[in-house]
RNA sequence: UGGGGCGUAGCCAAGUGGCAAGGCAGGGGACUUUGGAUCCUCUAUUCGUAGGUUCGAAUCCUACCGCCCCAGCCA
């Protein structure tokens, strides 16, 4: 197998497990699982997680999993949610055929079987307000009560079913409830609301409906409708999978499908909550739902993270029923892992100072061949042009370096990758002090990188000929949160946002052959660290965001010693 | 004080009665035309705690402790 393409381990799970028995022992001829989202958001690494194991576990084993928009909650859905989420799963790298179904497809099917259970004496029409139907649940620790409404007869329930489906009642007027048990330990046994009456348009029936289904009404049914074998779900549904069972027990329904739960991802600096996400967007915090801080899928694709790493980084945290909070270091290597084996290295200078070679020819122009990525010399070289005005990293300089400072500094040899040897002659500084300019040598017989003699310098600096850099933007991005959990503190979790978690570089430089990038596409800025190409550059001005740093030793040694 | 779950290293996570995988993070070193990458190497006598069963327990039993979820006409 292609190295670039083996998984991080082939492991096994709990669910795979169960799958593996499943199929062992007949229960399923063939494994059918789904992406079950709402379209009232966008897609996060969190469901990013989820795809890849709903998708991964039938791909796995030579199954399908369908995508089912469970729409049925009109006030709330949207078609823009739609549309984003089929693009998102399909830039994830998975692929569902046709596939695609909607909760509301089966609406019908719903109604039918809220009538059937009517009529077998297990559902009923309550006139209770919202309200009174709250206090008549009871609590946690006392049971509840029935509904005085609980022991209408059969006809007056299908009549009131009925008219509550024609429209004849305002929202919230009455509600269809499953007939379960009022005083159940399990709060989600005692009657729940199975419709409830909503006047609002559907993104997909329109005004056809003014009754709704109920999560719980709703998705187990379509599961046993799809033919769906591992309903898999995160552990706050596992409460509901006694009442999700109780729908498929009661209901002639075409198969029986199975609940299945494990843990939701959580990350450090991270909130994985559509409606803190949400207020984000709304309150104007972040550039939209595809910010590259946000860690939704745009976002995240918008940042430059690679399909394969988001892959990888799933099949790395694996999948059990613990909760937990996986630092996001495991994401950024997973991240870097990819894009170090793929990523065409690049020169940008993001503070640039300029250095003079006063022995170079005034005038000239040369070409040294730069390779594209080491990590594969198929992806050859390029040439990059070079001259006697070069800017480099302001950074790469110091003129009273310390110790383990192997950067240029007055007197010292450094290579420019790939070019020359250079020597820091002079320098120049302006009315403040600040150094605005290098004056250097270099050895002709270094052309290419390496010394005909022997000699190599202690540090490789990346550089731009001055004549042909090319202007650009580029945008820093660190964590959105500066705090590994964020809104711990008892605080407004939007006061956690990190203040520095972007810091826009107007005056920066890169190589000729960025002029005109290829947005999207994400590239290393050697010994900076990875850039993808924004879709706010215009042909004038290329700009970058920074998809993370590159590991950097000597940042963290300059940390430790400060 | 009801119901449902979960506790293995700083963080994920294998392990299902035979003597604690792997990854991330961190430390040390080698190599290096990216202070990147790569490569070596170190980090749990111990599995929430206490008892018990057994030749043998992270795995079985008992009790206790801690954490998470549930009282939407959200999903």
């Amino acid at each position: 197998m292609d190295k670039n393409s083996t998984p991080p381990s082939s492991r096994s799970d709990f669910l795979r497990d169960i799958v593996a028995s499943d199929l062992a022992s007949g229960r399923v001829r063939e494994v059918v699982t789904r992406f079950p989202p709402e379209p009232n958001g966008y897609l996060h690494i969190g469901h990013a997680k989820s795809i890849c194991l709903n998708f991964g576990i039938a791909a796995e084993f030579g199954g399908t999993c369908h995508l089912r928009f469970d729409d049925t909650n009109p006030s709330k859905e949207e078609q823009e949610y739609i549309d984003a989420i089929q693009a998102d799963i399909a830039w994830l790298g998975f692929d569902w055929g046709d596939k695609t179904y909607y909760t509301s497809d089966y609406f019908e099917q719903l109604y039918d079987w809220a009538v059937y259970l009517i009529k077998h004496g297990k559902a009923y029409v309550d006139d209770l307000s919202a309200e009174e139907i709250r206090e008549y649940r009871g609590t946690l620790t006392e049971p509840g009560r029935n509904s005085p409404w609980r022991d209408r007869s059969t006809e007056e329930n299908l009549d009131l079913f009925e008219r509550m489906r024609a429209g004849d009642f305002p929202d919230g007027y009455r509600v269809l409830r499953a007939k379960i048990d009022m005083s159940s330990g399990n709060i989600n046994l005692r009657d729940p609301v199975m419709y409830r009456i909503l006047h609002s348009t559907h993104p997909r029936t329109g005004d056809a409906w003014c009754i709704y289904p109920s999560y719980d009404f709703a998705h187990g049914q379509s599961d046993a409708i799809e033919g769906i074998t591992h309903s898999i779900c995160t552990l706050e549904f596992q409460d509901h999978r006694p009442l999700y069972d109780w729908f498929l027990t009661n209901l002639p329904v075409p198969s029986v499908p199975r609940q299945y739960e494990f843990a939701r991802l959580n990350l450090t600096h991270t909130v994985l909550s559509k409606r803190v996400l949400l207020r984000l967007v709304k309150e104007g915090l972040v550039r939209g739902w595809d910010d590259p801080r946000m860690p939704t899928i745009s976002g995240i694709r918008r940042r430059g993270f690679p399909a394969q790493g988001v892959r990888d980084f799933a099949a790395m945290i694996g999948v059990a029923r613990a909760d937990s909070v996986v630092e996001i270091e495991m994401l950024e290597h997973a991240v870097r892992d990819t894009l170090n084996r793929t990523a065409p290295r690049r020169f940008g200078v993001l503070d640039p100072i300029r250095v003079v070679i006063e022995n170079y020819r005034e005038g000239a122009v040369e070409y040294v061949d730069v390779p594209n990525n080491p990590e594969e010399p198929d992806a050859g070289t390029r040439a990059v042009p070079f001259s006697r005005e070069l800017l480099i990293e302001r950074d790469d300089f110091m003129e009273d370096p310390p110790e383990k400072f192997y950067r240029l500094a007055p007197g010292r040899e450094v290579r420019l990758r790939s070019a020359y040897f250079i020597t820091a002659r002079q320098v120049v500084k302006n009315a403040h002090g600040d150094v605005v300019e290098l004056r250097c040598t270099y050895d002709p017989a270094t052309k290419g990188g390496s010394a005909p003699d022997g000699r190599r310098p202690r540090a490789t600096l990346h550089w731009l000929s001055a004549p042909h850099a090319v202007p650009a933007e580029v945008r820093l991005y660190d964590h959105l949160f500066a705090s590994p959990y964020p809104g711990t503190g008892g605080r407004d979790i939007l006061e956690d946002v990190n203040p520095r978690s972007e810091t826009v570089l107007r005056t920066c430089v890169v190589e000729p052959s960025l002029a005109q990038p290829v947005v999207g596409q994400t590239v290393q800025f050697e010994r900076l660290g990875y850039f993808c190409a924004d879709p706010d550059s215009t042909p004038t001005m290329p700009v970058f965001n920074r998809t993370l740093t590159l590991k950097d030793t000597w940042a963290k040694l300059r940390a430790k010693t400060a």
